[in-house]
DNA sequence: CTGAAAGCGCTAACAC
DNA sequence: GTGTTAGCGCTTTCAG
C-alpha cells in the first residue's frame, strides 16, 4: 500500500481518468451511475481520502477556521465561559465539517509574534476572537485584511460581526428581581470597564434600578476582574457598606464572593442577597445554590460559527447575533421580610 | 494590491527569481548578502507570506497537529484536567510554531464520522488523543496507519508512544499519608477501572495500604465516574460504613464529596479525612482546602506534543513519559489523635 | 458523459 | 549565486 493514494490511482484502478474520479468524489451529477458505482467501490475498498492540502491550494478554501483566545484571558480556563464556548464552536464546525483551530496565547509575544502570521498566511478561511477588549489592537490588525471574522462579545466598533449575549438586559433583569423581593440596600460587584461585558452589564443594571426608581449608591460598587480570588477580595471591601443584596456580574467572581461571606460569618440569603451572570452548573451547586441571569454560552459558540460560515460563503459584514439571557430563581435571593 | 502575493511577485519587485526568494524566505545559505536584504525589504514591505497549501502540497507537512477529546469525556470541561492539558499541548504549539487543530466529539456518531477521515485525509503531521479507555477502538483505528500518535495517559495496549502522570505512584503515596497520620478506617472513592488512570491510581493506593501492613475492605470502596456528581453519590454511599479517612481519585469527585459530607452533617478532616488526587486550584479554596496529591497537567500536554514532535521528526515509536506528582498536605487531613 | 490539459504556489533538483 | 524546470494532487475549463 503507497503512503498515499491519488486521484490517478483510483482511475487506473476503475479504469477511468482522474477527471471521472473527481467528479464522483465530489458528486457531480454528470457521471454515468455505473461507472460511479465502480468508483466508489474502488474508493470505499482503498480507503482513498482527497489530499486537502491540494484541494485548498486550487480552491483557495481550506476548510479551517482559527478560534483566537488573546493573552488576557490567560486564567481562561478556570472561567467555565471559555470551555462552553469552544463546545459550541466545536460542535457547530464538525456538523458543517469545518475543523476547528485553537490558538491560545499565553503572553502579548505570543500573541504579537504569532497573530500577523495567522492572518496573512491564509490557510485559515475565517477567525472567531474573543474577549475583545475596549479598543483593543487585536481587532485593529483585522479590520485591514480580507479575512472573514467574527467576534464573540460586543466590540466596541462599528463593522465587525459579532455574536454576544444580551448583557444589558440581564443586568436590567437582575436589578428588576433585587428591587421586586424589596431589598434596599442594593449593590454591585461588577466585571472590569475595560470590557463591553462589563460595561454592558453595569449599565444595564443601573438602568434596571433606574426603572423602578432607585439609583446606585456608588460606596455600595466594587469591580472584580472575572477571577474568583477578584470575587473575594470585591465582596470583602463591599461588606464594609452593609448591603442587602448585591449583583455578582460573574459566576466565577460569585464564588469567590461567596467564600468572603461564609468567611465574614454572613449568611446567604438571609444577612446579604445574591445573584450571579452566567448561570453555569458550579452555580447550581454552590451554598447555596445561586440566583442567577442564565446566558446561554454554548450556544454563542455556535452561532458564532454559522456567522463565520454566512460570512466565508459571502455575506456582506457587520453580522450581528444577540442571544436572549434569563433569570433563573435559586436560594441565593427571597422575598424580604419588610 | 493583490489578493494574495506569491514568490513571483515578489521576485519580480526585487528583481530576482521565485528560486531565490524561497531561498531567503526558507533562510538559506546561498544567497548573495546585498540580494537578500533586497528581498527581505520587499517582503517586509509587502507583508507577503508563504501559503501554507502549496508549501504543504510539496512538503508533504502542513505544521498542524490534531488533539482529539473523545465523546465520552463529553463533560469535558468540567473537569478542570482538560482545559490545563490544552493550554500546556497549546503553550508548546506556540513555541514550535506548530497548529494546534481540536476535534472535541459529542456523540459516537461524530466520532465514528469523523475519526477516519481526520486520519486519512492526511493534513495532520500528528496526533494526540486523549482519555483512552481499555481496548479503545480509537487506538484500533491508529496503529493501522502511519500518522505518528501519541496519547495522554496510559493506553492498554503496547508499542504506542505516551506521556502520564505517575497514578500508581500517586495512590501509594496517598496511602502512605492516610497511613502515617494514623487513620485506621481507610476507604477509597475510585475512579473508573474502565480507565487506566482510575485502575493505576487504585493499585497504587491498594499496594501503599499494602506497604504499611493494611488491606483496603471492600466494602469501604466505592467508585465514581469522574464527575462531581459521581462524587456526590459514592461518598453517600461510603459515609454508611463509617470511614475515618478517604482517598478521592479526582478533584471533582472530592468537590462532590465534599457536598455529600456537608450534607451529612460531618466536618473535614474532624469526623472524616480527605485526601484527592489532581490539585488543581479550586482544591486550596474549597472548604476545607484539600490535601491532594498533585499531578502536572499542563506539563503533560507539553510532554505530549514535545513526544509528538519528536515521532513526526522521525524517533522511532514507542516514546514514553512518566511524569512525576507529589503530596501536597493542606487542612483536609490531620495527625489522627489516638 | 468522459478525457486531456492547464495551473493553483511552492520546493528542489539541475543547469548555468 | 541564481535562474529554469519539473512536479506535489487536485479542480476545472475545454474538447470530443
Amino acid at each position: 500500500m503507497p503512503a498515499h493514494l491519488t486521484l490517478e490511482d483510483i482511475g487506473r484502478l476503475a479504469g477511468v481518468s482522474r477527471s471521472t474520479v473527481s467528479r464522483v468524489v465530489n458528486q457531480q451529477a454528470n457521471v454515468n451511475p455505473a461507472v460511479r458505482d465502480r468508483v466508489e467501490e474502488v474508493i470505499k475498498r482503498t480507503g482513498y481520502a482527497p489530499n486537502r492540502a491540494a484541494r485548498s491550494l486550487v480552491s483557495g478554501r481550506s476548510g479551517i477556521i482559527g478560534l483566537v483566545i488573546p493573552s488576557r484571558v490567560h486564567t481562561v480556563f478556570d472561567d467555565p465561559y471559555f470551555p462552553r464556548l469552544i463546545q459550541g464552536i466545536s460542535s457547530a464546525a464538525n456538523e458543517t465539517r469545518t475543523t476547528l483551530s485553537l490558538f491560545l496565547f499565553q503572553s502579548e509575544r505570543e500573541e504579537e509574534e504569532l497573530y500577523p502570521r495567522i492572518i496573512t498566511s491564509g490557510y485559515l478561511d475565517g477567525l472567531i476572537v474573543t474577549a475583545t477588549r475596549m479598543a483593543d489592537p487585536l481587532l485593529a490588525q483585522l479590520s485591514s485584511g480580507d479575512l472573514p471574522v467574527v467576534v464573540v462579545g460586543r466590540p466596541d466598533v462599528d463593522g465587525v460581526s459579532y455574536v454576544d449575549a444580551d448583557n444589558r438586559n440581564g443586568g436590567a433583569l437582575a436589578a428588576d428581581h433585587l428591587c421586586g423581593l424589596g431589598y434596599q440596600r442594593i449593590g454591585l460587584l461588577g466585571a472590569p470597564t475595560s470590557t463591553t461585558a462589563g460595561v454592558d452589564r453595569t449599565t444595564g443594571f443601573v438602568e434596571g434600578l433606574a426603572r423602578n426608581g432607585r439609583a446606585l449608591d456608588p460606596r455600595l460598587r466594587v469591580d472584580g476582574d472575572f477571577t474568583d480570588s477578584g470575587g473575594y477580595a470585591a465582596m470583602e471591601q463591599l461588606i464594609e457598606q452593609r448591603p442587602d443584596a448585591v449583583f455578582v456580574a460573574s459566576d466565577t467572581m460569585a464564588h469567590g464572593a461567596l467564600r468572603a461571606l461564609r468567611g465574614a460569618g454572613l449568611s446567604v440569603p438571609d444577612d446579604l442577597a445574591l445573584i450571579s451572570f452566567d448561570g453555569f452548573p458550579a452555580s447550581e451547586t454552590s451554598q447555596p445554590p445561586l440566583t442567577v441571569i442564565h446566558q446561554p454560552a454554548t450556544r454563542a459558540g455556535e452561532e458564532a460559527l454559522h456567522l463565520l460560515n454566512a460570512l466565508i460563503a459571502g455575506a456582506e459584514p457587520p453580522l450581528k447575533k444577540i442571544l436572549p439571557v434569563d433569570l433563573v430563581v435559586r436560594d441565593s435571593t427571597e422575598p424580604r421580610q419588610p
